[in-house]
DNA sequence: CTACAAACGCAAATAAATTTGCATTAAGGA
DNA sequence: TCCTTAATGCAAATTTATTTGCGTTTGTAG
């Protein structure tokens, strides 16, 4: 299988090894015991680089665990706003449940920056990992308000569609097609 | 104010003092850059002492953690579930809005070990530090059964009461009061 | 093809964390 | 009160992580 996203550059080519070192490393025993040295000696790369291209472990892991949760499918496009709400919720479901799905998403969360101190005025934008999936759902809310359909807001979406699915990620309760597919119908309720 | 939870024993004295120190610095400059001696310079204990009861950072900090979303407040008991829940729900946001309310949970979440491999049978209760917090849900939810109301199995009730409210004050976005009251009448509806 | 600069590897130096050995203190029971 | 044991402090030893200096490789522009 080629490997499209890889152009020339000696640096793009160890990054690439290095984040399939990194992530590899995440699937298989959690971000919380992983060292710079683990994973530079993974990738056969010098520690030395790793230091120098990303400071630290957790600047690093934070990268690998964006870089994975926004592997970005194309937004379902069936013409109703259920349809997609349902075949959307299913594909992260599928996501959190693959194999290192849900460990990514515990990276992410343990090593992101605090998020800023009162958080009186903003959306969930704080943590810009979110910014492109938070984008794909607008899109389908607009969408579904262009035809006509009755969209309810972003963040209801979040709170009643992303907050239970990665919330059972995060504890490690069962996350089924079905229960994906309750929430989108909850949702719009 | 007297601390009436702290027995004789140098033992207990010095988990007190370790544990408030840790918890000074979480909820200053969250979990990410503490280290065993940050923790123990600021306690005045020898660091040895801590290496040797907790073993390592993310243990102490765990223990930390849990111990502060645990501070039981007595669950309401309102005589309707739908007022207990709402007075419940506000209370969870307010401890989460709360300084260094959020930076507790963030801890929580990124010490605890990873859940199990599949996740296929149990529910929440793999991580055991919600253990009590699940048991006070069941006892509201029993209780309100046995008036004859309605009430709404407990995974219901963590994935969308809990589940918003965490997720939120995981991303940083605004938790109020009113948010949490409209989650409690969001779940019975 | 050549020259340049960015990225890299390696080894040494430094700094920090973690362990270990031993003396001391304090709690609880006889 | 005295004795026993667990917990602690302190300093030294050890390991591990991180930084630094320097020569080498490798893209890329000219």
């Amino acid at each position: 299988m080629p490997r499209s996203t890889r152009p020339g550059g000696r640096t793009a080519r160890t990054k690439a090894v290095v984040f399939e070192a990194a992530a590899a490393l995440v699937a298989e025993q959690g971000h919380e015991a992983i060292a710079m040295t683990d994973i530079a000696a993974r990738a056969g790369v010098a520690a030395t680089s790793l230091y120098r291209r990303w400071g630290d472990v957790r600047t690093l892991l934070m990268e690998v665990a964006v870089d994975r949760l926004n592997a970005d499918s194309p937004m379902p496009n069936t013409g109703s706003l259920r349809s997609d709400l349902r075949t959307w919720a299913r594909r992260i479901a599928a996501g959190l449940t693959a194999p290192g799905g849900s460990p990514f998403f515990r990276t992410l969360v343990a090593t992101a920056p605090a998020p800023g101190p009162a958080a009186t005025g903003g959306d969930m934008e704080r943590i810009t990992a979110f910014g492109p999936r938070l984008q794909q759902i607008a899109v389908m809310l607009d969408r579904a308000a262009a035809r006509g359909e009755a969209a309810p807001p972003l963040m209801d979406v979040i709170d009643h569609l992303l907050a239970p699915l990665y919330m059972r990620a995060l504890v490690g309760a069962p996350i089924s097609a079905a229960f994906a597919h309750d929430l989108a119908d909850r949702l719009l309720a």
